[in-house]
RNA sequence: GGGCGGUUAGCUCAGCGGUAGAGCACUCGCCUUACAAGCGAGGGGUCACUGGUUCGAACCCAGUACCGCCCA
């Protein structure tokens, strides 16, 4: 193997320009097979499988964020040395890509008919060959470390297979069964799709209320889908009813049709709506169908499936949004309607694909009977065996779980994996399994499987399953799952269940890590009717992949949605500038990683205690999927200590020939570096490379804090500095004194815990010694030291007495608070004594505080002075 | 209708029992030899409302109002 040469210290630019780099980076690590997992490793496994995008899809903003996350996660993770597999893939989404290639092959006025089913699912194939699967080469510019050698598809022969298997295995459970039922039946796709596969939404829709039948027989009925009722084979009512307790078991006369139906009385009838008296349409609406079946009513079909009415009579061809006002005309021409309430609120359900109005249809079906798959699913959380994180979600998911309907998994498509039941002449029913041959003479079901069901398989049908493959042995079950919470229905329950079922009780994920959504800067949802998109391609273009991936996980607070824009992205890049010029200074100044040196200043032993600190709250961060808190610690120990203190203490140390300083610095950016590279990894790389010189950040090892570097006296010591140099750059700045000009002063150092730091505070303030001429015009007190300064004229007292009023003040408060709660024998008896002891502090030192302030007030010359 | 979450600085969010914080935005002063994608200083909040628990509440409990999401 070799050992690139770092780059050359002079040639790194004062700007960080991520494209120059990322390119480059990304192929070097695939190439050095860094992202390659070794099933037969001795490490710790730790494992990801990426939710498998539509091969369809392109890389948007939320993908980004999932990416990020589990990028973040498998790079800690093979930092720290485990053998890290993070298997990418695509999944062949059913519906949307059958829609795409139909749009596709409409240009040429052709429909997949035309073509015939074995030449469409050819063309589908070839456009999954040149066009799809786009965001798996986006994603190596988000930088994600993936196993390209594992890569794969849910329609590959092996993944394939499993699908065949373990829908012989629950054929032969009993577990998927066939049925005729109302399904959810998109009348443009022309196919069955489940419950989750339908966006309910509050549209304005009419509530028509209708007499049927005469005189004492009548009975009024409240509908908003008026067309239904040539189907209606009764009207129901609450048993418990009153109001129509008479009508029971009598007939009425259906309008329109002449047809008598029968009044049933059925608990599920809710009293309260409408008249409390409903139609009842079997064929056509779910909950009908469950009175029909309760009631042995028949069920009547009335629609086709593109939604045209069939029923013989003058609706007859027309489509059901036609039919509903000329069936609401002909009922008033009868006199037939009571009351019209429009616009009428009310939820309607839209096919997910293309926002169709789903039309619930009585057909013959393939389901799975989710009853024990749900149980052990919703079991297998509820022991501990996978933790739902963060734990407030699992509610939701047991919500779902615990209550799941049977799956309707057949689908009305060309593309996917085709049912593998064979039909006999004689009606015989045939599962066949993989390498098992249909019985001649036998036809295949026409339909596909709904895409979730081979989706389900992902975390282990990836691994090689059926077979007993070492990568199944080794990474099942995965370690985390990182996923929206806005498909832990769709998709984590389907894999939770048929994980369980596959492998023996074995749930696919130790933990489900849920993020929320990437939102505007506003909050507001994204949405291209709205135009606040963002486009991550584009942001990685412009600010960097790095600064892309900072802004996503700095807002990634577990479970909750994400706020973005493009003022925080350009703050992320000016973060990842700023780390590029700290290093380039620490290079610059021949900074050398390696062995500290013995004698550490105060200064040193600080950096290198706050470090310890650090490292073990962000790995804390990291394992508990804090990012936001993650990217916080880090962003303020680079900028806020390392940068803004450490690196101008060490200038003055290394001009003072403290040669140790390097290394003290070489240490610090090399931890710091190796920190930040799950979240940037980028800019990491290439300063961690000129750093070092050695091969590459991701094959190094994830700092781990060392407690022998715990140092609180020397914390204590840097924080007077920081609060003594802060305290006269205000007053220089409230005196309105230019940040270079030089100002003489006289520090009582002398024997106090600053003593050592002199030159450094007069470096920091630009502070020049006292001369014989020195005649101070202004005294601050700054705890125990004080600072006396010459500013050559005329100090703005006004300016000073506002000052040192406010501060005063402040003092004052707290002074009042404290005294309050200790004067409190409830707070003296009760408190904790750390408490106490700390208000005792607080009391006193805002006691000194105010003695001081006072002081300094009474020496100021009178005002207009 | 059922459930969950939220309401803290102009915006987005941390904090979840003991001195109200961050980023961005804003004001003032600076091209100080790593960085103007920067440096220094500063202003800004009755922590939605009403009760309760507690020596002590942004934080715990109850209720109210508004917002968001999921399911029906």
């Amino acid at each position: 193997m070799t050992t690139p040469t770092p780059e050359p210290t002079a040639e790194l630019p004062s700007q960080y320009t991520p494209a120059q780099v990322e390119t480059r980076s990304y192929e070097r690590w695939v190439s050095a097979g860094y992202f390659t997992a070794d099933p037969g490793s001795e490490r710790e496994p730790f494992s990801i499988v990426l939710p498998p995008p539509n091969v369809t899809g392109s890389l948007h903003i939320g993908h980004a964020l999932d990416h990020s996350i589990q990028d973040a996660l498998a790079r800690r993770a093979r930092m720290s040395g485990a053998e890290t597999l993070w298997l990418p893939g695509m999944d062949h989404a059913g519906i949307a890509t059958q829609n795409v290639v139909e749009r596709e092959i409409a240009k040429d006025g052709v429909s997949r008919h035309d073509l015939g089913r074995e030449a469409f699912v050819e063309r589908v194939w070839r456009w999954k060959d040149e066009s799809g699967g786009k965001i798996l080469g986006q994603m190596t510019k988000l930088g994600d470390s993936v196993d390209w050698s594992r890569e794969r598809f849910t329609m590959d022969e092996n993944l394939s297979r499993a699908v065949q298997t373990i829908f012989k295995s629950l054929f032969d459970d009993g577990l998927i069964y066939r049925a005729e039922r109302i399904i959810n039946w998109c009348p443009r796709c022309l196919t069955a799709l489940s419950d989750i596969e339908v966006e309910h939404t509050e549209d304005e829709g009419e509530l028509i209320s209708i007499r049927y039948g005469s005189g004492d027989d009548a009975i009024v009925v409240a509908t908003t889908r008026a067309e239904t009722m040539l189907g209606d084979t009764a009207v129901a009512v609450h048993p418990a009813d009153e109001r129509y307790g008479h009508l029971i078991g009598r007939e009425v006369e259906l309008p329109l049709t002449g047809r008598m139906i029968p009044i049933v009385a059925d608990e599920h009838v809710d009293p309260a709506f409408g008249t409390g008296a409903v139609k009842v349409t079997p064929a056509h609406d779910p909950n009908d169908f469950e009175i029909g079946r309760r009631h042995s009513l028949p069920s009547i079909a009335v629609m086709d499936e593109r939604g045209v009415i069939t029923a013989h009579g003058p609706f007859e061809g027309l489509d059901r949004f036609e039919a509903r006002p000329a069936v609401v005309a002909a009922l008033r021409a009868e006199g037939r309607i009571v009351a019209e309430k429009r616009p009428y609120l009310h939820s309607v359900g839209h096919c997910s694909r293309c926002k169709t109005v789903v039309e619930p249809r009585l057909s013959l079906q393939w389901f799975v009977n989710v009853g024990p798959l749900a149980k052990a699913a919703g079991d297998a959380v509820r022991d501990g065996r996978t933790r739902i994180h963060p734990p407030e979600m699992a509610k939701r998911y047991f919500d779902w779980v615990d209550d799941m309907h049977d799956w309707c998994i057949s689908r009305q498509l060309w593309w996917g994996h085709r049912i593998p039941v064979w039909y006999g002449p004689a009606g015989e029913v045939v599962c066949v399994g993989p390498d098992e041959e249909p019985p001649a003479g036998h036809v295949q079901d026409p339909d596909v499987l709904d895409t979730w069901f081979s989706s389900g398989l992902w975390p282990f049908s990836t691994l090689g399953w059926p077979a007993k493959t070492p990568e199944l042995a080794k990474f099942y079950p995965t370690s985390v799952l990182v996923t929206g919470y806005d498909i832990l229905f769709f998709w984590v329950a389907r894999m939770m269940m048929l994980g369980l079922y596959a492998m023996d009780g074995r749930p696919p994920f130790h933990v489900v890590a849920l993020h929320g959504m990437v939102r505007d800067q506003y909050g507001k949802k994204m949405s291209k009717s709205f135009g606040n998109v963002v486009d991550p391609l584009d942001w990685i273009d412009r600010y960097g992949a790095d600064a892309t991936r900072f802004t996503l996980l700095r807002g990634a607070n577990p479970g909750a949605d994400v706020a973005i824009s493009e003022e925080w992205a350009a703050g992320s890049r000016n973060f990842c500038n700023k780390i590029w010029n700290a290093a380039r200074f620490a290079l610059m100044n021949g900074v050398a990683v390696g062995d500290l040196p013995a004698d550490l200043t105060a200064a040193d032993r600080w950096i290198l205690s706050r470090l310890q600190g650090v490292i073990s709250s962000v790995d804390t961060a990291l394992a508990e999927f804090e990012f936001a808190k993650a990217c916080d610690l880090l962003y303020h120990f680079a900028w806020d200590e390392v940068c803004d203190w450490y690196v101008e203490l060490a200038k003055i140390q290394i001009s003072s020939g403290r040669t140790g300083t390097r290394q003290v610095l070489g240490h610090v950016f090399d931890a710091l570096l190796r920190l930040l590279h799950p979240l940037v990894p980028f800019v990491t790389e290439e300063l961690w490379r000129a750093l070092t010189g050695r091969e590459s950040i991701v094959i190094a090892q994830w700092p781990v804090a060392d407690s022998r570097f715990d140092d609180p006296a020397a914390e204590a010591e840097i924080a007077q500095l920081q609060d003594l140099v802060t305290e006269v750059r205000r007053f220089r700045s409230d005196q309105g004194l230019k940040p270079g000009q030089r100002v003489a002063a006289r520090l009582s150092l002398t024997g106090g815990p600053l003593e050592a730091h002199e030159p450094a505070i007069r470096t920091l303030l630009r502070l020049d010694p006292p001369e014989d001429t020195f005649t101070p015009t202004a005294r601050l007190a700054v705890g125990a030291v004080t600072v006396e300064l010459d500013t050559a004229g005329a100090i703005d007292v006004a300016a000073e007495r506002k000052r040192l009023e406010k501060d005063l003040a402040a003092a004052r408060k707290e002074a009042a608070q404290t005294a309050g709660k200790l004067g409190n024998e409830q707070f003296m008896a009760k408190a904790p004594d750390d408490v106490v002891t700390n208000v005792r502090a607080r009391a006193a030192k805002a006691v000194d505080d105010i003695a001081r302030l006072e002081a300094q007030l009474s020496a100021l010359p009178a005002a207009h002075g």
